[in-house]
DNA sequence: GCTGTTACATACACAGACGATTGTAAACAT
DNA sequence: ATGTTTACAATCGTCTGTGTATGTAACAGC
């Protein structure tokens, strides 16, 4: 019975990934601790050695990615201030392809986006994701009150920050909806610089390279 | 008991009203059938008279509706060909500024981007949703099309409507999530002129008044 | 005034999920 | 070798939610 520390891991390791694919099939509301126990080949009792409750085992899910709106809300804050736009679009442009190329951050997002209802016992998840996502709207925001001066008489900073978190909360709804409506790879650039192009004057000719 | 055909017509349509209310709060999977049916003031039983199940029930609440995707994707339908680019701009701020009208259209959207699973029994609810807004975007990118010669180069009709419409879900999903972020009523034009801006060449001198 | 139907309320049967407890065999320490 | 702890398995009781079946009072028609 009794295994060693590595085999717990393991067992723990399934687990998780049993949640994530069971989740994402089906919603975390109607996935019972038992379907992930059986998927993972072991009983709820493994569950529960493992994991308090659901809700710490839907939290342990999350905090196994590094999700972009944490990932981007980062890099603003230790951000060079040279070029303070472009650097804005490259954290952008990594934040849309790091989902592409990362199927475990696409599944996670997919289930934070399409997969759960965010009730009482999920509520601290949510509002630590919400905390993530205000955090990178005010630092755009800050970010855009520096440049101001490059910016189309009528946009204001705070807006823009907005419409820019729109587009990109957007892009990853709609791609984690339907991955055939685009490849965040190679299309992530063509989708956000229209964007740019619009709420920075001169954009095409100050963007590097 | 038994209430006349103006009654039983009133408890239904506020069964719907607890459904809407409890759904938003907690969630529609959370939610019973025998606590949407104490809201309303009856029992359970009404709720089986009037509805087969929670699926039918949740279905005739989006019903009573007509939401963004669907009101967008038929006036792009019914569009006369006379600039169409401006056309689309006020169709997207209709559209937008709808949600801020009315509020029950903003709680059936939320409920839609932020309070439910779409577990198999609510299937067929997805797919309807879905199917109206891929044929918005289908219907964006031939009106682009039509258009094609008035945007940037290397802006391509397909992805140019899919930055318009995760323009347009983000500025949803973050409006729902989050209503003090914006005015969708005042800000609306702020919000989406920017990316047409950056779509279209010599947008500002085109746009209509 | 009787009847059939409507619009529910009530009762029942059943399945599932959870949390807690208990059991247990293997690993680890000594 | 032995005791202790680990990593689960198995079982139990409880509760919640669903679907259905039945009861019932009021209305509507004749």
């Amino acid at each position: 019975m009794r295994r060693t520390k590595e085999e717990a891991e393991k067992t723990r390791v399934a687990l998780l990934a049993s949640a994530e694919r069971l989740f994402l099939d089906k919603g975390v509301a109607h996935t019972s601790l038992d379907q992930i126990a059986r998927d993972a080949g072991v009983t709820r009792g493994a569950v529960y050695w493992h994991f308090q409750n659901k809700a710490h085992l839907f939290h342990e899910m999350l905090n196994q990615v590094r999700l972009p709106p944490e990932q981007m809300a980062e890099r603003l804050c230790s951000c060079t201030q040279q070029q303070p736009l472009q650097v804005l679009r490259e954290l952008c442009l990594e934040g849309i392809s790091a989902l592409g190329r990362d199927e475990q951050k696409r599944r996670v997002m997919t289930i934070l986006l399409h997969r759960c209802e965010f009730t009482d016992e999920l509520r601290e998840a949510e509002e630590r994701h919400h905390a993530f996502i205000n955090l990178f709207i005010d630092l755009c925001e800050k970010l855009l009150e520096s440049a101001a001066a490059n910016l189309y008489p009528g946009v204001t900073p705070r807006l823009a920050a907005r419409t820019l978190h729109a587009l990109i909360v957007g892009l990853f709804s709609d791609w984690t909806r339907d991955p055939t409506l685009f490849d965040p790879e190679k299309d992530c650039a063509a989708l956000i610089d229209p964007l740019f192009r619009g709420l920075v004057r001169d954009w095409d000719s100050t963007a590097c390279e």
